[in-house]
DNA sequence: TCTGGGGTCCTAGGACCC
DNA sequence: TCTGGGGTCCTAGGACCC
């Protein structure tokens, strides 16, 4: 029989944190912060230090502020993602619908486990003690009908422990609660419903759906609506860790890398530079990932964090450094014309979009009467290079 | 010493085509 | 020589997630 809650959100407690100091009982109770450094935000924090009020995605420097003794500490992945990847083979023992949406955190559909492995509590528990026994640290399950409501009910067990919503006990258990702990409701939707004098789950609920619709749009009024009462039914998609660029595979849509510089700049040359090694590092993924993408998208952050983003669409896709920087660089010098200006370059970005596989045919074939400049042979080479020797050993010589 | 980096999806307007 | 609808593509911006 198919159990009423058959979806599990699983969430690793204070995940990079507690990996970081696993093996470090002396620092079990003293405040430590993963990320966070210079114009960083934080990204993980553990208990004595969110007892200073130290949140992930907090600025680094207010963190500091909140507790100038807390000892920070950058991610070390070559830790973090081993430990990462061993918990999701474990959930996978249990069923092969798994869908990762990032380093620490999984929905599982447990409804074809439940004849052999018992209840879905049952399932959750053995997780929870499999985790703690192989990788020493604790999570959090929420278990109800939908990830949704998975998903909250993971926050509400934090730390290191099991909720269950089920159906019939959601409209009196997340009604009363404010909006803003459905999973899709952010800050800026949040606030817009506040304003319209609707402050709890239960407040949103009372609203119909059509006037839902017409205040907020077609599709957010519909999804919500669909979030209050607990009935949005959005499959898991199995796998989906490529999505987050941790290597389990590549994204579908697109690719990008962004830069916050260490200090804001006006100098051209400086940020055409730091462009071209961002440029270098997408064009080396997408071509590794067999791939080629059609636009190119620019994104500038000015001093006074206004962010603006210019793309353009290229007749033929590519994966050839040299032609998307030859885009980007165009975008860019447009958009400091026209941008706000004097302003100085506090970050600055670059995407592949429209990514798609790269078949034989599309090979280089030439435009009537065009040279090959002979750039994507310069890639390989730099390709192969990287993979031989490791990053640093290949600069392109603008940015030696 | 305020505010990272990697993604996805939706909206809305204009161009263009039928 | 007046009015139009629908579909797709492109661009810019914004919201959301971890």
């Amino acid at each position: 029989m198919t159990p009423a809650c058959p979806i599990l959100h699983v969430d690793m407690d204070a995940f990079y944190a507690s990996v970081m100091t696993r093996d470090r009982p002396e620092l079990h109770d003293v405040p430590v912060v993963v990320g966070g450094g210079h114009r960083g935000v934080v990204l993980s924090a553990n208990y004595p230090a969110r007892r200073f009020g130290i949140r992930s995605g907090m600025p680094g420097a207010e963190a500091a502020r909140l507790c100038p003794h807390a000892l920070t500490m950058p991610p070390d992945f070559g830790l973090l993602t081993p430990v990462s990847r061993a918990i999701m083979e474990t959930f996978r023992t249990v069923t092969p619908l798994v869908e990762v949406t990032s380093l620490d955190e999984a929905f599982l559909d447990v409804r074809g486990a439940v004849r052999l492995f018992g209840p879905p509590e049952t399932i959750a528990e053995r997780l929870r003690s499999r985790i703690r026994a192989e990788h020493g640290i604790t999570c959090s399950v929420g278990i109800a009908a939908s990830i949704s409501v998975a998903k909250l009910a993971s926050r509400q067990a934090k730390p290191d422990g099991v909720r269950v919503i089920p159906p019939d006990r959601f409209v009196a258990e997340v009604h009363p609660l404010d909006v803003g702990v459905l999973y899709g409701v952010g800050e800026a939707t949040r606030q817009r419903l506040h304003r319209l004098g609707l402050v709890t789950v239960g407040d949103v609920a009372a609203v119909e759906v059509d006037l839902l619709r017409r205040m907020l749009g077609n599709h957010l009024g519909g999804h919500l609506h669909a979030l209050v009462w607990g009935t949005d039914r959005t499959e898991l998609v199995p796998g989906g860790a490529g999505v987050f660029g941790f290597g389990e595979g590549e994204p579908e849509g697109s690719m990008g890398a962004q830069h916050t510089l260490a200090v804001d700049v006006r100098d051209r040359v400086t940020l055409r530079r730091e462009l071209l090694r961002l440029t270098a590092r997408v064009a080396a993924r997408v071509r590794t990932a067999g791939r080629t993408g059609r636009t190119v998208s620019v994104t500038v952050r000015f001093s006074d964090f206004t962010t603006v983003q210019r793309s353009r669409t290229l007749p033929v896709a590519t994966d050839v450094t040299q032609e998307v920087y030859a885009v980007a660089v165009r975008l860019l010098d447009g958009l400091l014309d026209r941008g706000p200006r004097r302003l100085a370059v506090r970050l600055v970005g670059v995407r592949v979009e429209g990514l798609r596989p790269l078949r034989p045919a599309d090979g280089r074939q030439m435009v009537l009467g065009e040279r090959d400049p002979g750039w994507p042979d310069a890639d390989r080479a730099v390709d192969r290079a990287i993979d031989r020797f490791g990053g640093s050993a290949v600069r392109r010589a603008s940015l030696l």
